[in-house]
DNA sequence: CTGGCCATCGCAATCGTTTGCGGTTAAATC
DNA sequence: GATTTAACCGCAAACGATTGCGATGGCCAG
């Protein structure tokens, strides 16, 4: 691929030129590539004359000049490139995050290399591998469990990175997540203020730490309100997605029907509580009231529309990159750790407790 | 960010190494740096002998020895890299055509940098002009318009590229799409054999080929089955969303609400017939049928589940991959146009109609 | 008038690979 | 045993940019 315009080469045939370089703009400025590249770089433009500056710019302009970034990375041992770990960009919970990641990484001149997992940690390892192959400068993990030493060796080497979603045990790297325990608080808060007093959790896997912390914070505010602190009203899913939210939901409604809420780990665990719902005749939210977690794109458009707590998934991305351009710049600098501000939204999927049949 | 293992320096603080090089694998090996680029690339190995073959890549082995494709790429002027040009990651149809494409590029070595145009040509200029400056070595467009001078232009220029999901008029580059005409055609005559005669069409802008295709293919079925056809029941959507389909669906109940059932340009187009459905108490499929197109993920979980016709997206982003390495391979083959099968998944929002009020 | 300083710019090395070319050696031919 | 031939390998020049260092020249101060 050329990046410049065809030319006519002198027998008259149609030839693609190469694309002009920096000696061909010194060139065409009477100066060395050296002075070039000066000129034409902000940073350095202080060691030529103004005069110069302005013949190699507008010559550069003239004709067309596009640095070419791999000769500059060569050099500077730079790539302006980062890594992005995702289990599966398939999970619409993920586009917005990338979204976020790459408006703010490409007002800064970097880009992304995008990799899925589908949570195996052997693909992980070798996508990350071929990542670094690739010369990134950080990555932007979503992939984070819990306990990760691959993650700790990554960090032992002193490799760049920062997590979005997910934090690991005694890893001092910085994160970026929603505020998921206010955001179960409110949840548990909105259900108690409807009049629920038994409700059931369905929580995400405990090897994540968006899963424990969720599920702690929904113990907490369990008690917080007195309402029936039942261990067994919590159940935790394999996985965040529905089949396991499904599972989850059948395992519980099998050995206890007397709740009247649950509050589902993410938005897929709930669908998988609406599709236990459409098995078993059971009508949300006149039955059973649900509330869902992320605010999931056309999570609104179900039937009914469900309740969530919304995570400001565009913000989470664009702060991490930030976060990790941080890091890439000065290296040294403490890590910080960044909670994002969750809201409530109340759609259809919850009301009042039925009262209970007068048996 | 480097790839290899820490190390002491003898004054005992930890340093981090260079990653080992080419030259320090031939080092190692006890030969030049050139013959140890031989022996690692498979399509040169039989210029050094089997032994030192043998010995280089044990010493590539043993010092992890990874190429730096940077430096490979400066030298061999191809990135390995190509762009993927769509309008928004955020819409649910492109992830899977995401990757289904980085499946069968990561199979051969490539990768791709992704960006969103959000349907501004400037952006798309912007956006592709930049990744031209990165060398990528082929596009894959996702927003072809039909009639697209930027494309053609690119074309002109000798730049590789597959058109996905979209055609371009008099624009001679291979593209693969699902076939959207028969797609219809079964839409069409799925609603037939449930007794609709009279069916409305929100057709997709005619900006896009997907669009004419489909809402030519729409009035050839509605003909070949003998239905209704009356120009009026078309109306075209001003983009492929959900409050453009809104708005054209309100428009038509407005004039003639003697339709029983609407064939959507896609999916979200239903979506949006789905929220005037909403808005003016009427009841899908009982008062109307709606069949969708695309079969997006999570559709099925609308209320009621959407029928609508599912396309390979995964498979068009495989195919289109394939496609682009083999021009990138060899230039100057003719360019093919592929033709992916789609399939009818019936759903609950279509059922025969109500016999019309006896009036 | 001379010495020193500063601004400006060119020289050349460098980043890590690939590759055309030529040189060395050993095997094959007569 | 001399000569052709092939196999193997090293030399060095790229690719296109960046950058330390040194050269040049002008200017000012002593």
């Amino acid at each position: 691929m050329r990046p410049n315009q065809p030319s006519l080469t002198p027998a008259g045939e149609v030839k693609r030129a190469q694309p002009p370089t920096l000696r061909d703009v010194a060139e065409a400025a009477g100066v060395h590539a050296a002075t070039a590249s000066r000129a034409l770089n902000p940073s350095t433009r202080r060691l030529v004359s103004a005069e110069t500056a302005r013949r190699v710019i507008k010559a550069a302009k003239t004709l067309g000049y596009q640095p070419n970034p791999i000769a500059r990375s060569l050099k500077t041992a730079k790539s302006s490139t980062v890594g992005l770990v995702i289990p599966d960009l398939t999970n619409p919970l993920f586009p917005p995050i990338v979204r976020g990641i790459e408006d703010v990484l490409e007002a800064e001149g970097f880009s992304a290399w995008i990799v899925n997992t589908d949570n195996d940690p052997e693909r992980e390892r070798v996508r990350i591998d071929s990542l670094r192959s690739r010369q990134v400068e950080g990555l932007i993990i979503a992939t984070a469990r819990v306990e990760h030493p691959f993650l700790e060796a990554l960090h032992e080497q002193g490799v760049k990175m920062v997590l979005v979603n997910r934090r690991v045990e005694n890893l001092e790297v910085p994160c970026v997540t929603a505020d998921d325990a206010t955001g179960i608080a409110l949840a548990v808060r909105h259900l108690a203020e409807l009049g629920h007093r038994r409700i059931a959790h369905l929580a995400g896997p405990h090897s994540t730490s968006t899963g424990v912390v969720r599920s702690r914070a929904f113990r907490h505010a369990i008690r917080d309100h007195g309402l029936e602190d039942d261990p067994s009203l919590i159940v935790e899913c394999a996985h965040w997605n529905e089949a396991d939210g499904a599972a989850a939901m059948r395992e519980l409604l099998d050995r206890d029907d007397r709740f009247t809420a649950v509050v589902a780990g993410n938005d897929l665990i709930a669908l998988g509580c609406y599709d236990v719902f459409a098995e078993r005749g059971i009508s949300c939210p006149d039955e059973m009231s649900v509330v869902g977690f992320n605010d999931m794109p056309f999570i609104d458009k179900l039937r009914p529309p469900l309740t969530t707590v919304a995570v400001p998934h565009h913000d989470i991305g664009a702060e991490a990159a930030r976060m990790l351009l941080d890091c890439i710049e000065e290296p040294d600098r403490r890590p910080r750790s960044l909670l994002l501000p969750v809201t409530m939204v109340v759609r259809d999927s919850t009301t009042r407790p039925r009262p209970l049949p007068s048996a």
